[in-house]
DNA sequence: TGGTGCGATTGGAACGTTCAAGGGGGATCC
DNA sequence: GGATCCCCCTTGAACGTTCCAATCGCACCA
């Protein structure tokens, strides 16, 4: 049953708030038996904890932050770097993991800080925050670029989990949750083979991008498993609008596909945009599947299949990992890898 | 000059990191000359201030920062509630006003922290942080359902700065930034007419939505002023990308407008389903113009042309009212009203 | 009756910083 | 030469909590 919600609170206006000795006083006990109540009440004789409890609603008592995170240098608080927004894609990842990632740090009694830092700065912003204890361990989103960042956090002991495999490291020993695009993409593709699709084409990224790379292999395993042809069905390209709708346009004129996997919605949106320009009906005459399934997924005209990944699942097992890493003794945990769905639109 | 990064700490794996006193004593002086040090360079003599300078470098000294809070009964952090995620919506202004608070916040000093709270635990969630001292004021964003939440934080003097005016309740006098919604579908409805469009619908919110209502009557003045019927041409619906699709049908059949000015992405994104459900040409046969500039609308093809806030300068606005707000004596501000702009794509 | 053990509670100290007040020393002035 | 001032720096205390060791009260047993 939850606590009601509190009634006015009796501090007057510009007084200070109560503090633990006051609550003492009052119940006639100890700061530290009122310490005692609010952090491990089952120390306390049943009638004493109700006094106290009672002297706690009486003065709208609430323990301050800033003395516990002294005392147990700890600030309760997760770290999250915001990376920088871009404009012209649709990248919209963030907002859902946030969101989730809020949730489940709130109910393990966290809450989270964001912050942000580029370049030169990068480190540094890391750092000043876990040396000034004002969080206790970070988030680290951005392993795509080869997490300079995980190994250097490591290096110092920082407590972090990554969402993303160390992709170049696998020696690596930090915590990781991550999802298995190669998965995603494959269940991508066997639905257009399911459709009857023979010539499915491939848009991803640049070759360095080990996502990229990955994403790509679930498409070249399902069309190798049905005996389809993969030459001259793949590009990589910049992971923009505009190249997907060129990289669309480039392939439709060599190899005719009738259907196209893409490594992101952002291409994916530029292959509807090529369809359009061609007077070609998405979800009719060509398929496309997408992959993030963002908002633009959602809405745009006829509604684009995505590939979607568990974020609220990755949220869960990151706080969890988190508050192994910040357990005394820490416990370690292996990475988790997640598996995402499939979020079929009009597109196909 | 920025300083440069700093080397690498001398703080040993798992030995308590450096304190002023330790500082205090590699300079030979006294642990309040180093706090000058770091806080009012200027009390201090230009020798003084390089040698203890110097000493902080060498131990890598960070302050620590529960113990600041504690002693100076403040937490340098921002509150933001995390409103719910709507999916299937081009809602996107979220992400581009937390980037921008994120980063105006850190230049004066301080860092968001996010939390969520919903229904009877909303107030309490306030509550809660500011009594705790977890967060020095709040940045409220939802303040369209009639702000509860900033009549309740004021009554309890929690400083805070509101995104979005008072709507419903003019004697107001917390502080507040809003962005003219009026102006920006003026704007908007100014630019149809100066391609040549008379017939031109509006697609809006309930009744009920001041925000709404405001964005309307922007609408309204630029239609009377160059004579232009209205009757007929506006309707009032739910905030889906359904409910755009079904206005914009009965509107074409009603009155056969020849462009459409929304109250929002989402609207105007299901007015283009429409369009292309009936074989028309968003920016050849009808033009459309929505609101908010999302990511939806930077990329669906052919790009919708949308009403776009000024986020960054809001956000820029807030941190301002906020640190008169946090001002010892508290610097009160008056509203502040900013004008949008208006992103011209394909669609019009 | 006095020792033993155990659960419940207490009091002092410490976390690292800043505030408020005080002190040393040189320059200035009478 | 001493009073006065000001600049620069130091000292002790305080912020509100939790850790740690100690104490109290009570039941149990010899």
């Amino acid at each position: 049953m939850a606590r009601p919600v509190r009634s006015l609170p009796p501090v007057p206006v510009g007084a200070p708030p109560p503090t633990l000795a006051d609550v003492a006083e009052r119940a006639g006990v100890s700061r530290q038996t009122v310490s005692n109540a609010v952090n491990n009440p089952e120390l306390l004789r049943p009638d004493t904890l109700e006094r106290v409890q009672h002297a706690i609603d009486e003065l709208g008592y609430t323990p301050n932050r800033a003395a516990r995170n002294l005392r147990t240098r700890a600030s309760h608080l997760i770290g999250l770097r915001l990376t920088p927004v871009q404009e012209g894609t649709a990248n919209a990842t963030v907002d859902r993991f946030l969101h989730s990632l809020v949730e489940t740090s709130r109910e393990a009694g966290y809450h989270v800080l964001l912050f942000t830092a580029d370049g030169d700065q990068l480190l540094t912003g890391y750092e000043e925050l876990v040396r000034s204890t004002a969080v206790d361990a970070f988030v680290v989103t951005d392993t795509f670029l080869g997490n300079p960042q995980a190994a250097w956090l490591e290096a110092q002991h920082v407590p972090f989990v990554a969402f993303g495999r160390p992709w170049d490291s696998p020696e690596a020993t930090h915590a990781w949750v991550d999802v298995d695009g190669g998965t995603g993409v494959a269940l991508a593709t066997e639905h257009l083979v399911g459709r009857g699709h023979e010539r499915i084409a491939w848009i991803g990224w640049r070759k360095d991008s080990r996502i990229g790379e990955d994403r790509r292999s679930g498409w070249a395993r399902v069309m190798y498993r049905h005996g389809l042809r993969t030459t001259g069905l793949a590009c990589r390209v910049e992971d923009t609008v505009g190249s997907g709708r060129e990289a669309a346009a480039a392939l439709l004129d060599a190899a005719a596909p009738t259907g196209f996997v893409c490594a992101s919605d952002t291409l994916a949106i530029g292959v509807l945009h090529t369809l359009s320009e061609r007077g070609l009906v998405a979800g009719r005459d060509v398929a496309v599947v997408g992959f993030d399934d963002s908002q633009v997924a959602q809405v745009v005209p006829p509604g684009l299949t995505s590939v979607r990944q568990p974020l609220e699942q990755v949220a869960v097992e990151i706080v969890t990992a988190l508050e192994g890493l910040l357990d005394t003794p820490p416990v370690r945990r292996p990475g988790v890898m997640l598996d995402p769905t499939l979020a079929v639109r009009g597109s196909s």
